[in-house]
RNA sequence: GGGUCGUUAACUCAGUUGGUAGAGUAUCUGCCUUUUAAGCAGAGAGUCACUGGUUCGAGCCCAGUACGACCCA
C-alpha cells in the first residue's frame, strides 16, 4: 500500500520539481527538509514560500525566530477591562505599561505606521506600531511580521481616532515565526472536516469554537463544585478493565503483551463505584471517559465523557430532586438563566418545572400506545415492526416496549422529562419496585429528544444479582454483543453487603450540547474521532 | 448499514448547453502617519478529491473509490 503510494508520487512531476526560493540566504537550506516535506503532500503554497524567505531574511538579521525571553504581564482582556472607561487626555499622561504577547490575527498598513490586532487566550486588542516611535530599523523588522506570528509588545495605552483603546508600542519582539496562512478574516473557517481536524485553526480564528470549550471547562468545574458541595468525593477506576461491564454497549477490545491478557476499554465506571461503597465510601463520583464501540453520530462519539455518582443510604426520587438542582444551577452558571435556548426551543430547567412519568405512562400518554397493546408480547412486536423498528428473535417484551418508547416518544420529550420505572428485562443493574417486580426504581432523563441521564436505585441483592447476570450471560450467548458479562468479583463484592443506594450517570458531552446550543457533539468535543486523513 | 448532498487557488465561494479556470480575501510590488472587512494601482498563485468510462473535446455527463455533512435504521 504505502509503496504504491510513494511511486504513484514519485511518477507526479509537480511533487518532483525541484524547489527554488526568492532568496540567497545560507539559511535557506535550513527549510528545505519542510518544505520537501509539505511539496510531498501538496501542501505547498506560495505564500508558504514567502513566509521562509521572510524568515531567512530575520535569521540573516541575527534574530531568532522562535525565542523564549519575552515575559509576558498581563492578558488583554484585563486591559480592556481596567481602561474601557479611561479618556484620551488621561490615557497619554498615564506613564503606564504593559507587556503583552500574543497571535497578530489582523494587520492594516499605511506605510510608515501599522495597526494590528493582538489575539491572546483572553481576548484581542489593537495595537500601534510607528516608524518614528520605533526607529527605522526596528520598523524595518517589525514590517516582516505576518498574520499568525507571536509577537511580544510594550507599550503604553492611547485612544483612536475611532476611540478604540490601542496599545502603542515602544518595544517589539517575534516570539513565534508562523509558516501558514491563516484561513480568511472575514469568513473565517468554514469548512466542518478542517475545523475538526485542524482545531487549533479552528479556535484561532472561530470565537464561537473558543466559547464553547470554555463553557465545556466551566460547566466540569461546576459539576465538581456542586458534588463536592453535597459531600461526594471524587475518585477515579479503571478505564481498561478484563470485565467490561456497567452499560449496555459494545466494548473496545485491547491486548496487555506483559500479563499476555486480553482487556477492555470501559463501557462504563459503575460497578467499580459501587464497590466502593461496599468498601464505605457512601458517596462517590467520577467524571471519566467512557468508550462504546458504535458508529459516530451527531449525538455519539466513540469516547465520550460521563459523571457518574453514586449516593448511600438514598434512592432514585432522590436524586431526581438532586438533579433538578443540579441542571437549574449550572444553567444559572453558565448561561445566566434557568432556561436555556436550544436550536430554536427555549428549555425551562427550572426547579420544578421538570415532569416525571412512569414508563408505562409515557407510552400511552406521549406515544399513543395503549396497554393492551404494550402488555401484548404479540401485539408489541407488531407494532415495533409496524413503525419501522427491527424485531430481533427471542427477544423480551420489556426490549420490545423500549423500542417503541424510542421510536414514539423519545424524540417529542423537548422540555425536561424524567421517565422512570423502566422494565426489569432492560435494567439488569437496577432494583426491582416493591409492589412490582416487572419494573425497577429507575428513570431516564430526557430533553431535547435526546437522552441526557440514566439514574436507579441500587440492586444491592447479590442473589438477585447473579441471577439477572445469568440471564444477560444467555443473551450474549444467543449473539446480543452488548449484553453483560458475568462480573463474579463485583457479585462477591454485593454479598459481603452494599447499603441501599442510588446512583447516576450523566453524558457531559450532551450536556454540553444543551449549554452551548450545539447541534452536534463534535461541536464540544476538542478533537472529535475521525477516519484518517487521506493523502 | 441505507439514502441525499458536498469536495474548484492558502481561505470563502462562482463556474452558462460539454469547448482548455473566475471573483473576493490572503500573498507579492508600488503609493499611503489614526486604520479596523483601510484604500488605490499592478502581479503571481489551480492534480477542478481520486480512478476509470463516454466524447473530437469533461470542472460539467456516466460508473466506482476516498473523505465529510445531513437524514433514516
Amino acid at each position: 500500500m504505502q509503496e504504491t503510494g510513494k511511486k504513484k508520487l514519485g511518477q507526479n512531476k509537480k511533487n518532483n520539481k525541484k524547489i527554488k526560493l526568492a532568496t540567497k540566504s545560507v539559511h535557506a537550506v535550513r527549510f528545505m527538509p519542510m518544505l520537501e516535506a509539505l511539496q510531498a503532500k501538496d501542501e505547498l503554497n506560495s505564500v508558504i514560500k514567502t513566509r521562509v524567505e521572510k524568515a531567512c531574511a530575520l535569521l540573516d538579521d541575527n534574530i531568532n525566530l522562535y525565542p523564549n525571553d519575552f515575559q509576558k504581564g498581563v492578558d488583554v482582556q484585563s486591559i480592556l477591562d481596567d481602561y474601557s472607561e479611561a479618556d484620551s487626555e488621561a490615557l497619554v499622561a498615564s506613564e503606564e505599561q504593559f507587556a503583552i504577547a500574543g497571535r497578530v490575527v489582523s494587520y492594516r498598513s499605511f506605510g510608515k505606521v501599522t495597526f494590528f490586532h493582538l489575539q491572546d487566550r483572553s481576548g484581542k486588542i489593537q495595537v500601534y506600531a510607528a516608524r518614528d516611535e520605533l526607529g527605522v530599523e526596528a520598523y524595518q523588522r517589525f514590517k516582516k511580521t505576518d498574520i499568525g506570528d507571536i509577537v511580544g509588545v510594550n507599550g503604553g495605552l492611547f485612544l483612536t481616532k475611532t476611540g478604540e483603546l490601542t496599545v502603542k508600542t515602544k518595544a517589539f519582539k517575534l516570539l513565534t515565526k508562523s509558516m501558514r496562512p491563516l484561513p480568511e478574516k472575514y469568513h473565517g473557517l468554514k469548512d466542518v472536516e478542517t475545523r475538526y481536524r485542524q482545531r487549533y485553526v479552528d479556535l484561532i480564528v472561530t470565537p464561537k469554537t473558543k466559547e464553547i470549550f470554555q463553557a465545556r471547562t466551566a460547566i466540569v468545574r461546576e459539576l465538581r463544585n456542586f458534588l463536592e458541595e453535597k459531600g461526594f468525593m471524587e475518585v477515579e477506576t479503571p478505564m481498561m478493565q478484563s470485565i467490561p461491564g456497567g452499560a449496555t454497549a459494545k466494548p473496545f477490545e485491547t491486548h496487555h503483551n506483559a500479563l499476555d491478557m486480553k482487556l477492555y476499554m470501559r463501557i462504563a465506571p459503575e460497578l467499580y463505584l459501587k464497590r466502593l461503597l461496599v468498601g464505605g465510601f457512601e458517596k462517590v463520583f467520577e467524571i471519566n471517559r467512557n468508550f462504546r464501540n458504535e458508529g459516530t453520530s451527531t449525538q455519539h462519539n466513540p469516547e465520550f465523557t460521563m459523571l457518574e455518582f453514586y449516593w448511600a443510604y438514598a434512592n432514585f426520587e432522590n436524586l431526581m430532586d438532586l438533579t433538578e438542582e443540579m441542571f437549574s444551577r449550572l444553567a444559572l452558571k453558565v448561561t445566566g438563566a434557568s432556561v436555556v435556548p436550544y436550536q430554536g426551543e427555549q428549555i425551562d430547567l427550572s426547579v420544578g418545572a421538570w415532569t416525571r412519568l412512569a414508563f408505562h405512562e409515557s407510552l400511552e400518554k406521549i406515544g399513543g400506545v395503549s396497554p393492551d397493546v404494550y402488555t401484548d408480547y404479540e401485539k408489541c412486536k407488531a407494532l415495533v415492526k409496524e413503525k419501522g423498528g427491527k424485531v430481533v428473535e427471542g427477544e423480551k417484551l420489556g426490549k420490545l416496549q423500549a423500542k417503541l418508547f424510542d421510536l414514539l416518544v423519545e424524540h417529542k420529550l423537548v422540555q425536561p422529562h424524567f421517565i422512570y420505572h423502566y422494565p426489569t428485562d432492560i435494567s439488569p443493574l437496577s432494583r426491582r419496585n416493591e409492589e412490582n417486580p416487572e419494573i425497577t426504581d429507575r428513570f431516564e432523563l430526557f430533553m431535547t429528544g435526546r437522552e441526557l441521564a440514566n439514574a436507579f436505585s441500587e440492586l444491592n441483592d447479590p442473589v438477585d444479582q447473579r441471577g439477572r447476570f445469568e440471564v444477560q450471560v444467555e443473551e450474549k450467548e444467543a449473539g446480543d454483543e452488548e449484553a453483560h458479562f458475568m462480573d463474579e468479583d463485583y457479585v462477591r463484592a454485593l454479598e459481603y453487603g452494599m447499603p441501599p443506594a442510588a446512583g447516576q450517570g450523566i453524558g457531559i458531552d450532551r450536556l454540553v450540547m444543551l449549554l452551548t446550543d450545539s447541534a452536534s457533539i463534535r461541536e464540544v468535543i476538542l478533537f472529535p474521532l475521525l477516519r484518517p486523513e487521506v493523502g
